[in-house]
DNA sequence: ACCTGAACACCGTTCAAGT
DNA sequence: ACCTGAACACCGTTCAAGT
């Protein structure tokens, strides 16, 4: 029975989600799909091109059914809640979608929707564009470390006493007294207080 | 004549400038040294461990000289400004800090330093450790993106072409509005703008 | 204490040849 | 059109043995 291109993706995200991003071998992957080391080339030219397919794939549906009628700061929130949960639905699908550099159908979907939700709220082009793209940065960046946090071996616990050992009262007052924030697993409410944050920096650059 | 760690931890900053992140590698490193193979983890115990040491060197003085006299939002704004520079100052740095997850000096003063002027300007603890964390999230996403543009062959022609043969006048309205910004190399401004963004979204967190 | 020499167990990618 | 078989040119890491 022959691969097609979509079984290929499909069973990448398979392996993905068994044995996570950083074991994720083409090689591995042949083996899963019972052909040789290089038939999978002949469906994508690189290891690059499918991580870039997986990651459009994963965000497949992330633009769909947004309540159109909620004002635009509930929508872009919403939107970033969406981004989110997408990433979340692999294994290191954060770092998969910021190795990849792509303009595929569904990233583009969700690019065209928030530059567009931006501009409908009262900013330019220019702004609604770099706006979008300090939002980007931040769902990316939290939800990387929420999967980094989530994979760590103990639970936590060795990385927790590896910092433990190196905060100083003495230089350090400050980490200490957040210690157990710092140490926490990173919750929804850990996300939104950051997505509150930039929400509201981008009202105060409404004109008006 | 011997190495210290110092010196190989130097030699492989070196190397990451000439040849980039993707291709540095410990038997490069090792011939770079004049040394053999082996030779370098006698010094580190593994690659990882090199590259935190690495990362954690490049942050060496980020909390240097700070203004003490400035509001708190201006020495936030100075401290992430210190941390993009600190980046920028190597080849993908960005990547390279993002890659490690290590309490090393630098980064811990760096974190003390911003947390401190974040209660110190009225955050709670606990609110002060999110609130950097979507700050140093922002740097780190915005850096990135800043050095894998400025690492585009043709001056990132092939890149731009790639994204206007994905551009539908029909389904991306916001995004062709927005393509000039979108395709322009990331300078300095679109770094302000996202912190102006977040650094207001701060100041409405503070109580009263 | 610090390094060599050599090996182990892998990688991504290419490509003539097969079907 | 799609895959095999086999190779090319690499990797990180370990470790007995040397000095």
């Amino acid at each position: 029975m022959r691969l097609s291109g979509t079984e290929v993706r499909a069973a990448a995200l398979d392996l993905l989600d068994e044995v996570g991003l950083d074991k994720l071998t083409m090689r591995g992957l042949a083996t899963a799909l019972g052909v040789q080391n290089g038939a999978t080339y002949w469906h994508f030219k690189s290891k690059q091109a499918l991580l870039e397919a997986m990651a459009d794939a994963m965000l497949a549906g992330v633009t769909d059914d947004l309540d159109a009628t909620a004002a635009w700061d509930q929508r872009v929130t919403q939107l970033a809640h969406r981004l989110r949960r997408a990433l979340l639905s692999r294994r290191d699908g954060a770092r998969l979608f910021a190795s990849a550099f792509f303009p595929l159908p569904n990233a583009l979907a969700y690019g065209e929707t928030m530059v567009g939700l931006l501009i409908r709220a009262g900013l330019s082009p220019h702004a609604a564009s770099w706006a979008t793209d300090t939002l980007t940065y931040y769902v990316v960046g939290h939800t990387t470390e929420e999967q980094l946090a989530a994979a760590l071996p103990d639970g936590g616990a060795t990385a927790r006493a590896r910092l433990a050992a190196a905060l100083d009262p003495s230089h350090h007052p400050s980490l200490l007294a957040a210690a157990e924030d710092l140490s926490a697993p990173h919750p929804v409410e850990h996300f939104d207080l950051g997505l509150t944050i930039i929400v509201a920096g981008i009202a105060a650059q409404l004109p008006g």
